[in-house]
RNA sequence: GGGCCUAUAGCUCAGCUGUGGUUAGAGCGCACGCCUGAUAAGCGUGAGGUCACUGGUUCAACUCCAGUUAGGCCCA
């Protein structure tokens, strides 16, 4: 029986082709790499591209400082989706990848590696292990980035640290100081008195410290007339703090203008007064106090009580009250002590109030004159006399201790503070830089669309930015003090001699040269004349550096464009690199630097939840890779709307390796069954083709349409949804698997054959186009398979984009949805039937339906279709009811019922079709009278 | 604590948006079966959802409004 086969078997078309079933990704993906690299396919793609007009993504700068993560990858695989895309449909669409390589992650990593070395460096020496560093990482994640198929300049990619570069930043640094933006002034960081120098919110770390927790009073000198009248009393706002040494600094008193606050008529050591709290407030604080309470004489809302003036507790000055949204219910009075010198949230009070932002404490830690009385004490010595002095002067309402997280320096573990120190400023209000940024953001195009409302509210609230950094690996601010009166020496002058330099020398040339040689040769101090200088410590916040990207990268040098098309980044960077970049291209181009803003979510685990180290729940793009392939993670990356949030487990992940097997084999049967199709000789063009393969090129054609509308919105999940379900519903279950009797069984050359092998040859090579962009790797191994006359380029990356095809066939398509609708009902009655057990394939059996008038003439017109749309060895139409099982189909002009019976005749040994002439060749006595044709026909 | 966002079958997505109104769709997965001429493939059938929760508007809400819960980003 097995000869018996086997010798039918070998006269039929059946499917071969090299291309292996099993994809085997992370072996061929990397010797596919290979072969870009030898023909060099982004010089080629660019050289073809040349003449065409431009698209410019630009590249939002990875920091160097670590692997690749999935949430890394996601975002480039994105770009390379649109720049592919964007090449195909016609267009010049180069991509310069860059990497932000200053800063203090890179810096804290080489410092603590160094350990006490550290101390014995010089800066230049610091900031050559931090060059070597970032470099190290650029080269890593190079290759990692590659490895994902992502195609770019990576020769030459952008570097925030390159002498290019550094003169583009400092030259822009020049235009905003020119216009006027940048300012001095006071303003808190976190300062170690045991290192002298400030800490940056990362290089703090939290421990216990021992404090004092004092209530105290402040009287109050000026307002609430009225209270002071009915009740004749003094009147205290009750105030509770953990850092009494801060109190020489204290300008105000901070409450909530939202909440209520309680005037309570109480003695304390037998003097009545009136104290001032909030009323939420009263549990925690009360028992504390040593008051006596009489009872509540009044309330207001905080709000009311602005502009009422208190006295300092200890020095001759005012403390006004002031409001604050920040003052809040969890512990004290809901007055809180300000001191706009020693704290982030006091300092933007006193900024509101046109407070001085006082400081009486210096570089070590110590009292400067300011705090008289304390003068050279250093500040936590003298919180145990400053507490006394309250005590002296009956201020003090409590004192007792409390351990509290606190505060300190990474390096030396003492605890901090918080000190004002001179900063540098943008300023946002200057030339109504606020107002202009509103506006551009308007004129953007936001998405999602939300992205515009994040922006604007950012921008709207946003205070001026604060570009100086007390470090050392980065854009020096090319300052000068002048060491006759001491002023700080920032002109457009001074900044361009330097910018000179820069451009030549990198901005290393400021560490390596004296003050004098940075300068324009005869520079006076404009202030006082004096001729000596030394250099400012500062650098430029890294978010200036790549903020200005869009100046140093969009060049014509580079061959690119100001502006971009497109940036395209998490959604964290409308907070970064997106309002920065805006902020920066504002102050020196007054125009945005991008007309699109694509944003993306944030990698989640397969529960929802972010992913951390700590979690255990990280998945790296090498593991995919590994297990997977980069195509997996590519198509990965389209199965989710990358507009929310998107989850990344190994779940998933094998949810999208079944999906690419099935469009991966779909591609495999359609390139078996191309192996003898020639289609210069061999195709039929589209109005000779046989009614089916027609219908299928329409439904194709409608999925093309969706595809190219999905990539032109980059919704490219609809493509991953889209082109998976036409290779699982319209092409493997329905077309390919119909046709086969008709590729298998007729002789190769006879037209109904090529009928079908030119629909598969259309539909392939448009397969593997329009998926090009993102199954980089698959789709260009395919591409090598196809038949010699469909190869037109070296490579599927060289080809164009698909386009919508020009035919069409309304009355087919409404006549074949009909049948299709009857090829529904068939698949079930013949489901009932194989559940009896007489069939088992479909062509074990015959359907019969049943009809009247035109629908019986409809079904009998499509006889022959429907008998190949379901499989089957014949289909009889009759009239009349029928007999059960029936499943019934209603039509506008008629019902049609289905049922199906086990097929007469005998079954054909060549082509399985159940047939009642099989026998009648006695040369194939076991063929039916279709293959007895064909085989006469073919010489056997 | 504030701003912005998300929440539809086990999973990934449609539908909902400035136009509320038939039994809320698809694929995958799953279950059961078939085939052995796409074979570490292929085909068929079927079971899965009180559209996160609560309240409101309305004759009518997955769809509009408010709140709650859970999660995310950015701040504090």
């Amino acid at each position: 029986m097995g000869a018996q086969k086997d010798k039918y078997s070998r006269t039929l078309n059946l499917p071969k082709t090299d291309f292996p079933m099993r994809a085997n990704l992370s072996e061929r993906e990397p010797q596919i790499i290979g072969r870009w690299e030898e023909m060099d396919i982004y010089r080629l793609i660019c050289e073809s591209s040349a003449d065409r007009p431009t698209y410019i993504l630009h590249d939002g700068p990875p920091y160097a400082n670590e692997y690749i993560h999935a949430g890394t990858a996601m975002n480039k695989v994105l770009k390379d989706f649109v720049i592919k895309y964007q090449t195909m449909k016609g267009m010049r669409a180069p991509y310069l990848p860059g990497w932000d390589c200053h800063g203090l992650p890179i810096e804290h990593k080489v410092v603590s590696e160094l350990g006490e070395k550290a101390k014995e460096m010089s800066t230049p020496q610091i900031r050559r292990l931090c060059r070597e560093h970032a470099q190290k990482y650029v080269d890593i994640q190079k290759e990692q980035f590659r490895r994902l198929g992502v195609f770019g300049k990576w020769d030459e990619p952008y570097l925030t640290m390159n002498k290019d570069y550094e003169a583009t930043v400092i030259s822009a640094f020049k235009e905003v100081v020119k216009k006027g933006y940048v300012y001095r002034t006071l303003k808190p960081v976190y300062w170690c008195t045991s290192c002298e120098t400030a800490l940056a919110e990362a290089e703090v770390e939290y421990a216990h410290l021992e404090s004092y927790s004092i209530f105290l009073r402040f009287e109050v000198v000026e307002g609430l007339d009225e209270l002071r009248k009915e009740t004749g009393l003094p009147i205290y706002f009750t105030v509770w703090t953990t850092t009494p040494w801060t109190l020489p600094a204290n300008l105000a008193i901070a409450v909530n203008p939202n909440f209520k606050y309680i005037a309570l008529r109480a003695s304390f050591k037998g003097q009545e007064g009136v104290y001032i709290l909030a009323m939420e407030m009263l549990e925690d604080p009360l028992p504390k106090m040593e008051l006596s309470v009489q009872g509540e004489v009044a309330t207001f809302k905080g709000s009311e009580l602005e502009g009422v003036v208190a006295r300092h507790p200890f020095y001759d000055r005012p403390s006004p009250l002031v409001l604050a949204d920040h003052v809040s219910r969890e512990q004290g009075t809901g007055c809180v002590h300000t001191a706009p010198g020693h704290g982030q949230e006091d300092y933007l009070t006193g900024v509101r109030y046109g407070l001085p932002i006082l400081t009486p404490v210096d570089n070590r830690g110590c009292f400067t004159a300011e705090a008289e009385g304390f003068e050279g004490r250093y500040v936590f010595d003298a919180d145990p006399d400053i507490v006394k002095l309250l005590d002296e002067k009956g201020r003090l309402l409590s004192s007792e201790t409390v351990s509290h997280s606190y505060p300190h320096c990474w390096r030396c573990k003492n605890p901090i503070i918080f000190r004002a120190t001179e900063q540098w400023f943008i300023s946002v209000e200057n030339l109504d830089l606020r107002k202009r940024a509103l506006t551009a953001v308007g004129e953007t195009e936001w998405i999602p669309r939300w992205g515009e409302a994040r922006i604007e509210g950012m921008l709207q609230s946003r205070p001026d930015w604060c570009i100086s950094r007390q470090r050392h690996w980065g854009v020096p601010i090319p300052v000068f003090i002048c060491q006759d009166c001491g002023r700080a020496v920032l002109s457009e002058q001074t900044v361009g001699h330097f910018q000179e330099l820069v451009a030549g020398h990198g901005v290393d040339v400021w560490y390596e040269r004296e003050a004098e040689e940075l300068l324009p040769e005869g520079f006076k101090c404009p202030e006082c004349k004096g001729g000596a200088f030394s250099k400012g410590g500062d650098i430029l916040d890294v978010w200036f550096e790549s903020g200005s990207s869009h100046l140093a990268v969009l060049t014509e040098e580079n061959h690119l464009r100001w502006p971009a098309d497109l940036y395209l980044e998490g959604s964290d960077q409308h907070r970064g690199w997106f309002q920065l970049s805006l902020l920066v291209s504002l102050c020196v181009k007054d125009a945005a630097p991008f007309r699109k803003v694509v944003t993306h979510g944030f990698m989640l685990d397969g529960e929802g939840r972010a992913m951390s180290k700590s979690r255990g729940n990280v998945i790296s793009p090498e593991e995919i890779e590994e297990k997977y392939g980069a195509d997996i993670l590519r198509l990965w990356v389209t199965s989710e709307d990358y507009r929310e949030d998107i989850s990344l487990s190994f779940d998933l992940l094998e949810q999208v390796a079944e999906a690419y097997r099935r469009i991966r084999n779909t591609i495999r049967f359609m390139l078996g069954n191309l192996s003898d199709f020639d289609p210069l000789k061999d195709a039929l063009p589209f109005e000779r083709m046989e009614e089916l393969d027609r219908y299928i090129l329409l439904l194709f054609k409608d999925l093309k349409r969706k595809v190219l509308s999905a990539y032109e919105r980059m919704e490219f999940h609809q493509i991953y949804h889209a082109v998976h379900n036409f290779c699982a519903v319209h092409l493997s279950a329905f077309y390919l698997n119909t046709i086969k009797d008709r590729l298998y069984i007729y002789a190769p050359d006879d037209e109904r054959r090529r009928s079908a092998q030119s629909a598969i040859a259309l539909m392939l090579v448009d397969l593997l186009r329009m998926l090009a962009p993102i199954l980089v790797f698959t789709t260009e191994e395919a591409y090598g398979h196809l038949p010699e006359a469909l190869l037109r380029k070296e490579s599927i990356h060289l080809e164009e984009m698909v386009q919508v095809d020009t035919f069409e066939d309304e009355e087919l398509r409404v006549r074949w949805e009909k049948l299709m609708r009857v090829r529904q009902e068939a698949n079930i009655v013949l489901e009932e039937l194989r559940q009896t057990g007489e069939v088992g394939n479909s062509q074990d059996a015959h359907l019969r339906l049943y009809a009247d008038g035109p629908m019986k003439e409809f079904l009998t017109k499509n006889l022959e279709h429907i008998k190949d749309i379901t499989v089957v060895s014949d289909v009889l139409v009759e009239e009349g009811e029928g007999v059960s099982p029936v499943r019934q189909v209603e039509f506008d002009d008629g019902t049609v019922r289905v049922t199906a019976e086990k097929a007469g005749g005998e079954k054909c040994a060549r082509c399985w079709m159940w047939s009642s002439r099989v026998g009648s060749d006695r040369n194939h006595p076991q063929v039916c009278e279709r293959c007895s044709e064909v085989l006469s026909e073919i010489g056997k």
